[in-house]
DNA sequence: TGTGTAAGTAAGTGACTACTTGCATTTTAC
DNA sequence: GTAAAATGCAAGTAGTCACTTACTTACACA
């Protein structure tokens, strides 16, 4: 069965041409099959695309933040990281697909489906943060989540088209980012910005 | 001359349907012109949207930041506010334009003028905030820039897609993200969240 | 040996695409 | 008022698109 040889083919070229460029005989070739298997297989352009985008949004898989913040910097460096390589890896189909959820709203499931699982996994640590005593004062976890995640989207869609504006080296802008955020929090980083240790300590040290 | 309201058309239709679905006859029909009166000005297809691209972009028009900061929590409120309204009237148009750009390369100077100029005027201003004695310890203004940057950036793009991942409301989004690179960067703010007043004030108080 | 399934080949359909030609009409400039 | 420039109309060209029909090949399994 070339299903699957299809569905990857398709993939890649709608990641490469958007869903008008996307012709079936493109991804006949891409697959190494011939045109009509393709509608044998899928009835239509438009279902064999559907199909391959949710196959690729299934998966996923997305590095989860830790219940119980233990080292804050790490763990947010880390995330941070892996969240903007898998944009980074995946920014081609990302843009495409952003610029086609005008025409083709039907593919908003699926191109919400890792920012929103990010999102609220990142506000739920700030929010842990804040719960264990790592940030003194009032602080809204949203806002902060969301500027952490614009800042690495970002990173991940324009450094191709801008590299210039974006902090270099590139493997140190997701730890820069994490790093700014929890500064403006105030919550300690490990080599301090400012000297007077203020946070208290989390109530646990491991979870 | 109808050149003018084709080439408002053009960028309308673009805008809708990027460069594959803004067909010739659809650009006639928005522009209220006969399809043949297109080619008789500009030629082709393609060099209509060039032209009609660089049109666009050269009545853009950014706000401008200060040469030395007075109040920075306003002016980056301000600044934040101009900028994210300009991403948000044009999102549809800079959606298309950074899918396109891997296809047509010839896109890509129109479209990191308006970025680039901000991000520069902003690493500006971040400097002079640095020179001006508002923020202590070193700091290197790039990434405070592209973070700022970052976070309207996706905030003009996302939010009709994902409302709920942002704060709200709408209105109070850039002045939020502007307060958290101040806090960052250990800037007083009107209503500051750290109760030790430590930053020198600016040298002169009127520029 | 026979049957069902996945795949291929060849040819073609109708719709749409950018773009052209020839000629008539309107608008503008002086 | 008239010439020139700008625009419109009708028709057409060559190419591409998604998708179809009719027939053939390869292979698995019973």
């Amino acid at each position: 069965m070339k299903r699957d040889e299809i569905l990857a083919a398709a993939v890649g070229v709608f990641a490469q041409h958007g869903f008008r460029g996307s012709t079936t005989r493109r991804i006949a070739d891409a697959a190494g099959v011939n045109e009509i298997t393709i509608f044998r297989q899928f009835g239509s352009k438009e279902a064999l695309i559907r199909e391959a985008m949710q196959h690729m949004t299934q998966s996923a898989g997305l590095e989860r933040l830790p219940d119980v913040p233990v080292d804050p910097e790490r763990e947010l460096t880390a995330w941070s990281e892996a969240f903007m390589q898998h944009l980074r890896l995946r920014n081609s189909i990302i843009r495409k697909t952003m610029s086609e959820l005008e025409e083709r709203p039907e593919m908003s499931e699926c191109a919400s489906y890792v920012p929103r699982q990010a999102s609220s996994d990142l506000c739920a640590y700030l929010a842990a943060l804040k719960r264990e005593g790592w940030v003194t004062g009032k602080f809204d976890p949203k806002p902060g989540a969301a500027m952490l995640m614009g800042a690495i989207f970002s990173d991940a869609m324009g450094r191709d088209m801008m590299p210039d504006v974006f902090p270099q080296p590139q493997e140190k802008a997701a730890q820069v980012y994490a790093g700014l955020l929890l500064l403006a929090l105030g919550v300690e980083t490990g080599a301090p910005r400012t000297t007077h240790k203020q946070n208290k300590r989390p109530k646990q040290l491991s979870a």
